[in-house]
DNA sequence: GCCAACGTTGGC
DNA sequence: GCCAACGTTGGC
């Protein structure tokens, strides 16, 4: 069992829209960062926890908590001439990005502020204080336990 | 809106 | 393969 945090603008799709989605289901897709596609495509697997993190907005900080319900495929998108996420250089046969779908676990009653976490010694080595623009990024055992202790249902 | 950090592109 | 130019992310 694995653990990741997911970035998201809460302006383009925030725990709310995933806690309100069918089935609470939604694709992760639009990841356009090769680490961040390796991660996807390598390491997340099926069962395998995420906090959900909003990004650039008012209230910046981890949201709540997702399952990976579908691991990795290719994100549709790439092959799609309409789609802001279109890639000319991918194919069929040689896809070059990947999504994996997430489901809604919790949503906390408030969030786990960006400041809090810098905060919190435990988290000091948080990937996402370390590596500010990655957008799927692996956490560890320890760190997953420290945000539930902070968390409020 | 600004700007620092950092990823990507492309000429050589 | 280097590196300058450029684009994007994301906190403030």
């Amino acid at each position: 069992m694995k653990y990741w945090l997911f970035k998201s603008e809460p302006d383009d799709y925030s725990i709310r829209d995933l806690a309100t989605a069918p089935e609470q289901t939604a694709k992760w897709d639009g990841i356009r960062n090769y680490q961040a596609r390796n991660f996807l495509r390598d390491q997340v697997s099926l069962g395998d926890h995420v906090l959900f993190y909003h990004s650039q907005c008012k209230h910046i900080g981890i949201v709540g908590t997702a399952e990976i319900v579908r691991a990795a495929y290719p994100d549709p998108a790439q092959f799609d001439e309409n789609s802001k996420y279109f890639d000319p250089k991918a194919s069929f046969e040689t896809p070059r990005w990947f999504c994996v779908d997430i489901k809604h676990q919790t949503s906390f009653k408030r969030e786990i502020s960006l400041a809090r976490i810098k905060a919190n010694p435990a988290l000091a080595e948080m990937v996402l204080l370390k590596q500010g623009r990655l957008s799927v990024q692996p956490v560890t055992e320890q760190e997953w336990q420290a945000i539930m202790a902070m968390a409020e249902r």
